[in-house]
DNA sequence: TATTGTTATACTCTATAACTATA
DNA sequence: TATAGTTATAGAGTATAACAATA
């Protein structure tokens, strides 16, 4: 007979304690943090979004992703339009450079995540991992 | 044929943004923080620890550990006792407090995270989870 | 009134640097 | 000297509250 599955409280913990080590694991390699790579990867994958869309995708208050577009405006990486069609919307697209900094790293394969990705698991394992994100988000959906 | 795997880049960015929207979600639940939780977990399972044990178990720097031991013995959960056999070790455990706490959130099913884990997924998928999170801390540990 | 967005502020999490004490 | 631990400090990331402008 098969072995029983352990409890889903220690699945509960192990993957609170995963989540820990790998977030920690991305944010000790040099280069942009996490939540501005994600925004300009998503801008430059999806196209322009406004502040609240880009929130909403990260599931994060518009106040914050406010502030990320900040940072990213500071750093001349995005820059914001008025949205015609609405006065109270503003539209945050890719500047060229924003362009740039993300195709360049991921040319350059300078993003340690992908290199790792690659190196340390095989096609399948990075299939069954891509099927596990599916999973991951309908919890963050929940 | 089959359909080719989409590239690794693409893959990356869907793990940062899963896994920044998993904490995210996580975080918002009332309770005590993430850390905490995985701290008083895994002395629930496996045990009294060192700070330093601990700490490398959670991929975290040392002091950034003994910050989250300050935490939780102010608030009750945990105890130190030297080492007996190493006057510079000090040894955490569990108050029965702590183990009260841990504990009770399990059986009245107040973590979030197990109840919608068992909602939103079925065994065959937390099992696939599971495996997932045997990749990622490899991904972790590289 | 409802929605979009911003600024001000505070809290959590974690790192580096500098130190003490024990081995 | 090396290891276990601590405190001080700083910075990233994100939340809530309060507000302005537009719909």
């Amino acid at each position: 007979m098969a072995a029983p599955a352990p409890p889903t409280t220690h699945l509960a913990h192990e993957l609170r304690e995963t989540l820990g080590r790998v977030v920690r694991r991305l944010r000790a390699e040099p280069g942009p943090p996490i939540p501005l790579l994600s925004v300009i990867g998503l801008l430059d994958r999806e196209g322009p979004a406004s502040v609240s869309e880009l929130a909403a995708t990260q599931r994060m208050r518009p106040q914050s992703m406010a502030q990320t577009v900040k940072e990213l405006e500071a750093a001349g990486l995005v820059s914001r339009r008025p949205d015609p069609a609405d006065g109270r919307r503003a539209i945050v697209e890719l500047t060229p450079a924003g362009r740039t900094t993300i195709r360049d790293s991921r040319a350059a394969r300078e993003d340690w995540l992908s290199t790792t990705l690659d190196d340390q698991l095989d096609a399948g394992e990075r299939a069954e991992l891509r099927r596990a994100l599916a999973l991951l988000d309908r919890i963050a959906g929940a």
